[in-house]
DNA sequence: TGCCTATCCTACAGTCACTGTAGACAAGGA
DNA sequence: TCCTTGTCTACAGTGACTGTAGGATAGGCA
C-alpha cells in the first residue's frame, strides 16, 4: 500500500495536487488507514500517472476526465478517443503557429534596437507605435 | 475625452480589464465627469494599446510594468528594455520546442490508432504506459 | 423637458490548475 | 519514549482576466 507521497514521487506529482484531483473527482477516494491517512494501489498509482501524463501533453483536466471516462468503458468506439487526441493536437498546432509569429516578431524587435538611450529605444517604440493594433480594433468596430 | 467604452474599443480590451488594469495600477486613475465615470485623453489610450500590443506579445503583466517604468525614464539605458525583450524571446523559443515536442507525440499517438475498441485503443495505450514518466520520478528522485 | 436605452459604476464571485499556509495529528525508526 | 517526517483539513492566493447583480449616468430624440 502506497501514500500519497509516494505516488507524489513516483509520478512528479505535489501532494497537494493529488489531494486537489480527489476533489475534483479525477481521482478516486483511496483508501485510508486507522489514522486516517490515504493508502493507494497499483490502479491508483496508474491513473495518477496517466492523469499526469495527459497533463503533460497539455490536455486540460476536462479532456482528461472524457479520457478517463471512455477509458473506463472499452466496448465503446475508439474513434471517441480519437476526436480527443485530434482536437488536442489541432490546439497544439494553433498555439505553436501563433508562438511563431510572436517569435518573429521579438526577433525583429530586439534586432532592431541599438540605441542606448530608453528615448530612442526601437523595442518600446514598436511596442507604442503598432498601428494595426488600434486600427484594426477601432477602425473595423467603429 | 474617451469614455472607459471608447477605450476599449479602440483598443480591442474588454471595459472590465480597463477597469483591472487601473486597480493594479498598470493604467492610472483617470479624470471622471460629475457623475463619476471615467473619461481618458490620448495619453490613457496610447498607453493602453501599449499594454494590450505587449499582452499580445506573450509579456505578462509584470513585465509590462517593468517596461512602462523603463518608458516613464527616458535617460536610462536602453539595455534594460533589451533585456527584458531578450528574456521574453527566450521565453517564447522555450515554449515552443515544449509544444513541438508536444505535437510529435500526439502525432504519433493519432497515426497509430486503428484500432475500433476503446480496449485497443492505442492513443489510451501510449497515455497509461509511458513508462519514463513512471521510472524518471520514481528512480531518479528515491 | 422628459424619457429611454446604452453605457457606466462598484463590489464581489468564478475561472483554471494548481500552490502555499497554519495548526494539528499519525507513522515509523533509534 | 521521543523525534522527525509525513499527513490531515480547511482555506487563501496565484495570473489575468471574466461574469454578475443592482443600481446610477449620459446622450439622443420627440
Amino acid at each position: 500500500m502506497l501514500s500519497i507521497g509516494t505516488l507524489a514521487k513516483r509520478t512528479g506529482t505535489k501532494v497537494q495536487t493529488i489531494r486537489y484531483y480527489e476533489q475534483i473527482g479525477l481521482m478516486p477516494e483511496p483508501g485510508r488507514t486507522e489514522g486516517g491517512q490515504r493508502r493507494y494501489g497499483e490502479a491508483g498509482l496508474d491513473r495518477l500517472a496517466f492523469i499526469r501524463h495527459a497533463r503533460q501533453l497539455g490536455f486540460s483536466l476536462e479532456a482528461i476526465r472524457e479520457l478517463l471516462e471512455l477509458s473506463d468503458s472499452p466496448e465503446r468506439s475508439c474513434a471517441e478517443v480519437d476526436a480527443v487526441a485530434q482536437r488536442q493536437l489541432r490546439e497544439v498546432e494553433a498555439r505553436i503557429t501563433r508562438l511563431e509569429a510572436l517569435r518573429a516578431e521579438l526577433r525583429r524587435m530586439v534586432a532592431e534596437c541599438d540605441r542606448d538611450r530608453v528615448a530612442d529605444c526601437r523595442v518600446l517604440e514598436v511596442l507604442r507605435d503598432h498601428e494595426e493594433c488600434l486600427t484594426d480594433h477601432g477602425k473595423a468596430t467603429s
